[in-house]
DNA sequence: TCCAAAAAGTTGCAATTGCAACAAAATATT
DNA sequence: AATATTTTGTTGCAATTGCAACTTTTTGGA
């Protein structure tokens, strides 16, 4: 939210809103947030919590995006576009919605402000991509050790410290590295007894290097 | 090339690039490009072929993109960021480069085909997100046979059709599935076996559902 | 504070995979 | 056309992993 209206005040947000098509949608817990339109949309999470679980064709469900206040989605950022995802509120959630081709075939470029939020939207969208390839990056490596410890040095790099605060659970970090839970705790047993790492809860010091 | 000036002309495309911070350069065939500033850059390869390769800190190389005349690539777009990797020309390249930082400092909106350009670069970036969703969504897949079954799927999708062709070879789709070249042709000879699919050179036909 | 639920740790075992070392086939190059 | 290079297919084997089943620990409500 911060970011999509950096430098926009509020005053100039809500004139901005006049000129794009947005809507602001009301959803209760445990309802199935579905877009009554094909179109491409930004939403903008004003209220809640939403899940994004994704079910293939083998039955199986996972939660590929957890949405809070402020989070940014829609079909050009996540992949809500596919069949098997469901958007699920899991509390009363407000939502906006902006129709991307509002965004795209507005020719009035007289109003100053509908630049910074392209801009804006063109930071996010980029650090996405960023985002992106570091999971990536960490995927494409052949053993959940490997996984470990790019995972690991990536924060390590981005924090420039070698204590590490998981932002998430183990289990969802095996998610995150697309692994088997009890082998990566297995793995990350290992690391420990060859003193690679310490851990403490969710604090892992990396020893090496 | 052709998206990112999409609905610009060669004229308003000149005019542009005086407007923004561009730059021409041209590198001989296998020397390794390297960006002059730490600053952010669009890069656009106006003639030639490059590829970006990723050394790890265990020494494996790999090339993570290949660049042709037309393609875009970036600070912003690709990982040639992280000091792991290297783009090297095959050829004799030509490079556009535009400053990142120009075109969201760009205040003067007056001038119409820069709204258009960067509404352009948000269609690229947006698209580029979908690859890479697409990628994980195979890569997170547990064993050799449903990422390739994935991969088969995403591409029958898109194409309306159950008859493959793979846009490389089998060794480059095991790189980008990021498993073991001759566990997934032995995958793929099981698939045969059990008649899921059936091929011929790179041309792969479903033959399930 | 107690209880229920979720998260985390452990381990045996079977399935999957990577690796290595080839041979065969297909592409490029001279 | 002959040769070199790259790609593809095959297979044995050891290493890694997923799965299942279970215990222990932590967390979050009532």
């Amino acid at each position: 939210m911060e970011r999509l209206f950096y430098q926009i005040s509020e005053n100039e947000k809500e004139k901005l809103f006049r000129f794009l098509e947005t809507n602001i949608l009301t959803f209760p817990k445990n309802t199935i947030m579905l877009s009554n339109t094909k179109d491409k949309i930004i939403g903008i999470i004003l209220k809640g919590y939403v899940q994004i679980i994704r079910t293939d064709y083998q039955g199986n469900r996972t939660i590929i995006e957890e949405l809070e206040e402020g989070d940014i989605f829609g079909t050009i950022l996540s992949s809500l576009d596919s069949d098997e995802c469901e958007a699920i509120t899991k509390e009363n959630t407000k939502v906006l919605i902006i129709d991307y081709n509002s965004i795209l075939s507005y020719q009035n470029t007289k109003y100053k402000y509908y630049n910074q939020f392209i801009k804006n939207l063109l930071e996010i969208t980029t650090s996405k991509i960023e985002e992106k390839n570091e999971r990536i990056e960490i995927l494409t490596k052949k053993t959940i050790r490997d996984k470990l410890l790019e995972y690991f040095n990536i924060y390590a790099k981005k924090h420039g410290s070698k204590i590490i605060y998981l932002p998430f659970s183990y289990t969802n970090l095996a998610d995150y590295i697309a692994v088997d839970r009890s082998a990566m705790s297995r793995e990350l047993s290992y690391l420990k007894e060859e003193g690679f790492i310490e851990t403490k809860g969710r604090k892992i010091t990396l020893l090496y290097k």
